[in-house]
DNA sequence: AATCGTTCCTGATAGC
DNA sequence: TGCTATCAGGAACGAT
């Protein structure tokens, strides 16, 4: 599941290659993926613009165009882009391929379709980027912000990470090892956090993703890079997943428990 | 305002 | 063997 050291490895995977590209055709395979617009409305707006430049917000993809359109992606669970040099024929999963003119292509797959793209016009404000909170790896992001934004709230620590108009990039995976690696319990309320744990919360959020991020993300089944690769955290997973397995930090067993429908993994002895 | 539950979707796996 | 049931979860949306 792509969360935000996925989403940006892929983004920087595809910068270098699609940048300044001209777009010679795009093609909608499943109209079910666009968000917001149709398909000849959609492939007309990219036919002839150029890629001025890709980034990301959260989980979001951005790709802003030369005549002032955006193009929003969100990967959801099993999307991903992929990138060719030369055409390919299309997989059972393609959804949408955009060719360019000197002969490359991008593929939009998703096997499980929960994925959408969304166009936008110049100049409009787009509200799902709007409402996010800060990048955790940015400077607006510190312990005062996430403290201040918890105040007397009830919910839980993991749920206040996955709150994405908190913090916007973390997901079920990278909840679980950052609540690890600052040894808090997954169910501490956040109005019981001490500053000091808004303070190792911080410092550990950074720590996880800049190192996912150099690992190219996690391959914890579907995820693959715009080149098709693996990424490397899964071999760094202190907990994710490791439910009955031992604790790398005091030899006890790690468990799996659900909050609010998903599963979070975590040592009871050690957070 | 904050929180909770439901929906979308399909491949993998378990159980009979 | 072949069938059905269950599970995985991010964000939008409706309900409380």
């Amino acid at each position: 599941m792509p969360e935000l050291p996925e989403v940006e490895s892929i983004v920087r995977g595809l910068r270098p290659r699609i940048t300044d590209k001209v777009i010679e055709k795009a093609d909608v395979l499943e109209p079910r993926v666009l968000q917001n617009t149709i398909v000849s409305e959609f492939e007309s707006a990219l036919v002839g613009q150029s890629v001025s430049k890709v980034k990301r917000r959260g989980k979001f993809m951005v790709f802003v165009l030369n005549n002032g359109f955006r193009l929003i992606t969100h990967l959801r669970m099993t999307g991903n882009y992929r990138y060719f040099s030369y055409k390919q024929i299309p997989g059972k999963h393609t959804h949408v391929t955009i060719d360019f003119e000197d002969g490359a292509q991008l593929h939009y797959k998703d096997q499980r379709r929960f994925g959408r793209l969304a166009l936008y016009k110049p100049d409009i404000k787009i509200e799902t980027l709007e409402k996010l909170g800060p990048e955790p790896l940015g400077p607006d992001f510190s312990p005062r912000y996430l403290q201040n934004k918890s105040g007397q709230r009830k919910i839980s620590v993991k749920q206040l990470l996955l709150d994405q108009s908190v913090i916007a990039g973390i997901g079920n995976i990278y909840a679980s090892e950052i609540l690890f690696d600052c040894a808090v319990s997954p169910f501490t309320p956040v109005n019981q956090l001490k500053t000091a744990d808004f303070k190792r919360l911080v410092e550990s959020a950074r720590k996880i993703l800049n190192k996912a991020v150099k690992c190219l993300g996690t391959t914890f089944s579907d995820y693959r890079t715009s080149d098709g690769e693996k990424g490397g955290f899964q071999e760094c997973l202190q907990v994710y997943g490791r439910a009955g397995r031992t604790c790398f930090r005091c030899g006890g067993p790690v468990k799996r428990a659900v909050q609010g429908q998903r599963a979070t993994f975590y040592c009871p002895r050690c957070q």
